[in-house]
DNA sequence: AATTTTCCAGTTATCATATATCGAACATTC
DNA sequence: GAATGTTCGATATATGATAACTGGAAAATT
């Protein structure tokens, strides 16, 4: 997806929300994951921890695995950052905080991923393990394909 | 899931529909392949590619990662197993051969991976998908809990 | 049957991803 | 300032995956 908008708010939003509800918990938001995170909202794209590495390393320190992964977790824990499976890769969460299960649109072409949440497809999920007699904890599901800027511009040219 | 079944009945099944259906692609369907793929029958669990390397060193070779690796990709092209991406690991497929989106059901406590197509979800993902104007060309549905047998033995503990 | 072609599997090397363990630095609380 | 708990760092190791190249066996062709 092209994206036309101003994408320093969505860091800025991101990185709010995240100080807003790590405050509420009583969770630590420190620098380091801070700068992991805003790392992970220069885009839309999910990144991968060995690009978080070399960014830091960059930056001066010398980060090692562990320190990337630990950070990782965290944001994971807390809901700020969503692991994509398919891809090895990490993408922020647009909407932390709130209750919800995720479902990922990932774009081949310009590798943008948007998360929804599809009541429809919840249900779906649910009725799927519901006729097997399977009790759901949790779920990975990562659509990839083609997004309909990416479409379009390939239409066009 | 407990599986009171006979086993051996899975196996030979898979390498037999292996076997006819390599024939019929004009594939080969090595000695390698044949064992991997065994091995991978083994059970209705994923298995992971260094676990099946283990299993080679054992029985003697002296396979590298790369050699695993490369049977792995044939039998998925072929359609034979299906990598969960969740688990980095392998699982047979349960009907090679027939074109179908494959959507899985992983049981957290025993491991067993029940392979599922669902009409009405595969509609849902179409759904949500069409939703947002992308265009669909795969999907990643791993759905993890608790499967039917090990929720009972659970509640009769 | 001999030759050519194709492709499989092995070797080595390397990269990428992830965990375990331990200890030092740091802030927070009392 | 001492006690506590957590973060972050270093090191080591395990696991997952690919690249580039080579020799050799099987299939196809002549």
């Amino acid at each position: 997806m092209v994206h036309t908008h101003d994408h320093s708010i969505c860091i800025e939003n991101a990185v709010e929300e995240a100080e807003r509800i790590c405050a509420e918990r009583g969770s630590r938001f420190t620098d380091l994951r801070r700068r992991i995170l805003t790392m992970i909202w220069q885009g839309h794209k999910a990144v991968k921890a060995y690009d978080l590495l070399d960014q830091l390393a960059t930056e001066g320190g010398s980060a090692k695995p562990p320190t990337v992964y630990r950070a990782l977790d965290f944001l994971m824990e807390e809901g700020l950052v969503h692991k994509i499976e398919s891809l090895n890769a990490y993408v922020g969460c647009p909407h932390p905080g709130s209750d919800h299960v995720s479902q990922f649109l990932i774009c081949d072409e310009c590798e943008t991923v948007e998360e929804v949440t599809s009541p429809a497809l919840t249900k779906a999920v649910t009725g799927a393990a519901a006729a097997q007699s399977f009790s759901i904890k949790g779920q990975t599901l990562e659509l990839h394909g083609m997004c309909e800027n990416c479409r379009k511009g390939k239409k066009a040219a």
